[in-house]
DNA sequence: GCCGTTTTCGGCCCGACTGTTTTCAGTCG
């Protein structure tokens, strides 16, 4: 049993309890429980097997929690769980996920209407039968049919960073068995695609039909959906992600890797490519075709460069590989030279205990100087988040002075920026008075509220925002949580424009539920010349390390290093927020 | 259910909007 499984059925169990109104306090213990097992540093497992060890010193584990926990250890779940499972229908949780409808609602749903499913739900509002309840109406009966078609949308594909996890556990898993050469991501998880529909995974070596068996076998299948001599299909856990496993012969891997990277799009017209060239392209290698005789000769399939080079094109990189221009670009030598995680010196968006962050200035820090990076920004949330406790003008300047005063020790062996994750208030007013916000080093103005304005509406207050004279960036610009909410509408053009008329950055918010800018927004943007921040809006320590999905949405917009402001070294960063300062 | 301590129980992040009402519960962030 991992973190995340012990994570998962408290998290699960304190929305049940809610849904059965059980005492609140309770239910946020649970998820406080929930939310500190997942990122704690040891196995709750290996702490539960040990004699000198006991569960209740890891911070909100209490006595009643620690009961709970040993029974996941040996049952998988546990009794309060069970219970609330027998009386709701097996879809109770699916039912949280719905916009607009929250644990109130569904209990009364459960009880009024014994609805069991989706569909169930869908035909009530369909039938007009949500309203007969109390204060239930037209709208409510809208608004659920929207989070009914979003839900199933969704449903079925994974963040990114799950769907990662699940690979790399199983890589690991086959690391260091004799015979097995390579195992290697490839479809949409090698492409970075922001959510992932199945994980592919490819590998090669002389005993990669044993790799087929271990993964069969491993200890997280929930479902065998497959197993022939060159392909194992299985789904991960009771959320389904689907893994496929295929064995490959080495001499094709490269055409495999290829073929089976895609993008789809991209795979047809390097087919199409082939074509004109007298070749064929498929899985088992790229070949030559007699016109003739139609005798086929492979000329390349060992490695992905030789395909692509055999075709007459550069390596293009999988994140670019979506028929969006670029095999034009690998024919003309001009790729763009992306940017690297390698390329990053500094995360510019985190939290901290002063807001809802759960690690300190000294924790983050201690983790952004282990990354490598030379700076970081501090940026918790402003007085509007009032659930965060969001700092007000005083704060913002009490916090401005002591971080002035952190960089004058040195300390922490790392600059730390002072900044803001400012609220954009409902008119595109700052939520902190400008002469506090002058104090900062940094300030990235974000929407957390009013996101169902118009579309017109939410482009003047973004306007209005963007008029601040210090405001540094705009943060996750579009407002989308992937899986769970569209973006928010409004003119992109227009304010991008204006944005880098001012000389306002665009954050890449690298958190895997996020990815705001999208890779396609990053393009648009780029065309227009818009400067980048890649940051992790971390909310953890451990989080500053989902620097890489920003990376990967950046490579996928096209990115090279020079665009994007925290690859600078400390020195021209520093330079660059001054000229911006300045600017002013 | 956890924590801290005042060792036995009280406090535990808050504020605003929405749609339904006719004064507010439920949802969201």
């Amino acid at each position: 049993m991992e973190n995340r499984d012990f994570s998962r059925i408290l998290a699960e169990t304190a929305d049940l309890m809610e849904i059965a109104g059980d005492d609140g306090f309770r239910i946020r213990s649970y998820r406080n429980g929930a939310a500190t097992i997942e990122s704690y540093p040891e196995r709750i497992s290996d702490i539960l097997a040990s004699p000198e060890r006991k569960i209740t010193d890891v911070p909100g584990i209490g006595k009643g929690l620690a009961v709970v926990l040993h029974e996941i250890e040996t049952t998988g779940s546990c009794e309060r769980r069970d219970e609330l499972l027998q009386k709701f229908p097996a879809a109770a949780l699916d039912f949280l996920q719905i916009q607009g409808l929250g644990p109130k609602s569904v209990a009364l749903l459960f009880e009024h209407f014994k609805v069991q499913t989706i569909d169930d739900l869908e035909k009530l509002c369909l039938e007009k039968k949500l309203r007969e309840l109390p204060r239930m109406g037209a709208k409510l009966e809208e608004k659920v049919l929207r989070g009914i078609a979003q839900f199933r949308e969704h449903k079925g594909r994974f963040l990114l960073n799950v769907a990662d996890a699940a690979a790399q556990e199983i890589i690991a898993s086959l690391e260091g068995i004799e015979g097995i050469e390579a195992v290697t991501t490839a479809g949409s998880l090698r492409r970075g695609k922001e959510t992932i529909g199945d994980v592919d995974l490819l590998v090669t070596g002389p005993a990669a039909a044993l790799a087929l068996d271990r993964v069969a076998s491993g200890p997280r299948v929930y479902e065998v959906l497959g197993r022939g001599s060159n392909k194992t299909s299985v789904k991960l856990g009771r959320e389904g992600l689907q893994v496929d496993v295929r064995a490959l012969d080495s001499s094709s891997f490269g055409a495999a890797l290829q073929y089976f990277t895609g993008s789809k799009e991209h795979n047809v017209a390097l087919r199409q490519r082939a074509v004109r060239m007298g070749l064929k392209l498929s899985e088992y290698g790229l070949f030559k075709v007699d016109a003739a005789t139609g005798a086929e000769t492979k000329i390349a399939g060992e490695s992905e460069e030789g395909v692509y080079a055999a075709l007459g094109l550069d390596w293009i990189p999988p994140e670019l590989r979506e028929n969006n221009g670029e095999i034009e670009l690998a024919e003309a030598h001009k790729l763009p030279k992306l940017i690297r995680l390698a390329d990053i010196r500094g995360d510019l968006h985190m939290h901290t205990t002063s807001s809802d962050g759960r690690g300190t200035l000294e924790e983050m820090a201690e983790a952004a100087r282990a990354l490598g990076y030379e700076y970081i920004a501090i940026t918790d949330h402003s007085k509007a988040m009032a659930m965060t406790g969001g700092l007000d003008e005083k704060r913002v300047t009490d916090f401005a002075r002591a971080v002035r005063r952190i960089n004058e020790t040195g300390d922490l062996g790392i600059r730390i920026f002072s900044g803001l994750e400012c609220d954009i208030l409902k008119d595109g007013v700052m939520d902190i008075a400008e002469d506090a916000l002058a104090e900062l080093d940094i300030v990235i103005g974000s929407v957390h509220s009013h996101m169902n304005l118009e579309a017109a509406a939410m482009t003047d207050r973004l306007l209005a925002a963007l008029e601040s004279p210090h405001l540094t960036a705009l943060g996750h610009p579009t407002g989308r949580l992937l899986l769970h909410r569209d973006p928010f509408p409004f003119d992109f053009d227009v304010v991008i424009g204006d944005a880098v008329s001012r000389g306002v950055w665009l954050e890449i918010n690298a958190s895997p539920e996020r990815l705001d800018l999208s890779a396609a927004h990053v393009r648009a943007a780029r065309a227009r010349g818009a400067k980048f921040l890649i940051d992790t809006d971390a909310h953890h320590p451990k989080s500053l390390a989902n620097m890489r999905y920003g990376i990967l949405t950046a490579r996928r917009g096209g990115l090279e290093a020079h665009d994007v402001v925290n690859t600078f070294s400390l020195k021209h960063f520093a330079a660059a927020l001054r000229r911006h300062q300045t600017h002013q």
